[in-house]
DNA sequence: TTCTATCTGTACGAAATGGTACAGACTAAA
DNA sequence: TTTAGTCTGTACCATTTCGTACAGATAGAA
């Protein structure tokens, strides 16, 4: 049962050529992706692509000795893993969903024949993984440079980019895991955003009031939506 | 006149069939790299690939408020900058010497358009491309969960690694700027490896005496040489 | 040699963050 | 409605790192 392009939700998938579609169509596969389910996983062969319809993934970066940081996440405008087309076969990275949706998932094989038949797929996949290096870049810096405060405002604006929505449904104790501060640190750096009156804390969730603000707040950690640069 | 490949200590170039050479030895020249030397600026076109031979080049994630981060270093391991070949015509990274040494420059035309024509200088370039994306997202982790002083034990065994050398010929101050943290923070940082019999200070540089040592301080912040990917 | 600029070592309080613990609030299942 | 589990707010001290300052050491220029 094949797939038509005009429903994808993917920004990657519905914007490429109907030709290029048709290289990759045969074998997408919709599927439920519910949280923390692992999509790639350190020092493990990647066998499946994956396109996010809605939902965002996390990739983390990860160490022998236990450590983990968000390194990047993704959402409907990309895909994971960028290993995959430019021809690593494993990754350092573990991908997971951090918040659960739906999306279509391609084995390898198909991604990479593809991505060498088709220059027009290449240049669409090729400027993805450089969006998203960039993104990596800007989460160096603001793990060195940035408070507890300004990297969640930041983290806070990027998953709202990617949800289309002001919800964010995720517990302090995973924030605190995502950014690798204490729990308690998070709790802090929500009220005081919260005194300012750019975020309302629910249970289990945080909700962004005050867009501006909460920009303001993540000061220059979070710069553009990295779609700007696919989509302009 | 051309450029003989086997002249070559770049090893993405020496690597590279000697048909995929062809497609781009006119146009490469041969050129010093004093230190400081701007290999690339955020925002602005970039005009060149450079392709290292000896040296380093440092990639530093940059934020208008004038923040300033090491995200990555290049030695002739690799170029600089893969925004060119995945297609992005500027990049927010600013690359420049951080230590002076010789390279190739190639116009970035030249460099489009032979990664367009050999699907083998791709699969070069983007398993470089990767290699480096992994080396961020390293640095992410690094940056959030590392002290400065297993920080700068990873960035040492980094430099160390792409000049071929233990010596490492530069000031507190300069890897204060690159690690985000206090200068003095370096002296300390230094200090604590000293009094291990890991490394020795100089004026203006650093040796390596002992690197498993320094590999024991970086923890898991320094994992393998990203050239045994690439070699393997 | 002498002078000057740079680099390194050291010190101090201030601020941010970590580690940990515990109580109250909320939610969902029994 | 009760109960158990989870989540959030708060507190305390320890540790790391920052900001800053200044003096001594070193190298190169005059």
């Amino acid at each position: 049962m094949q797939i038509d392009q005009s429903t994808i939700g993917n920004d990657l998938l519905s914007r490429i050529s109907s030709a290029d579609f048709a290289l990759l169509s045969a074998d997408l596969v919709l599927v439920d992706l519910p949280r923390a389910m692992e999509l790639s996983s350190p020092g493990q062969m990647i066998a499946h692509c994956w396109f996010l319809e809605d939902g965002i993934a996390s990739m983390v970066a990860t160490s022998r000795d236990g450590q983990e940081t968000e390194a990047g996440i993704v959402g409907r405008e990309g895909m994971t893993d960028v290993a995959t087309f430019l021809g690593a076969s494993h990754t350092p990275l573990r991908s997971f969903i951090q918040i659960p949706g739906h999306g279509l998932r391609l084995p390898v094989r198909t991604m990479t024949a593809a991505y060498a038949a088709s220059e027009t797929i290449r240049a669409t996949f090729n400027l993805f993984a450089h969006d998203l290096f960039c993104q990596v870049a800007q989460t160096a810096l603001a793990n060195a440079s940035y408070s507890v405060e300004e990297r969640l405002a930041r983290w806070l604006l990027m998953c709202g980019d990617r949800l289309g929505s002001d919800d964010i449904a995720l517990t302090h104790e995973f924030l605190s895991v995502m950014l690798n501060v204490r729990r308690a640190g998070v709790t802090l750096a929500i009220q005081s955003l919260q005194g300012a009156g750019f975020v309302e804390p629910r249970r289990g969730a945080v909700r962004i009031v005050d867009r501006d603000g909460l920009e303001r707040s993540a000061r220059d950690a979070y710069t553009a939506h990295p779609r700007r640069e696919l989509v302009k």
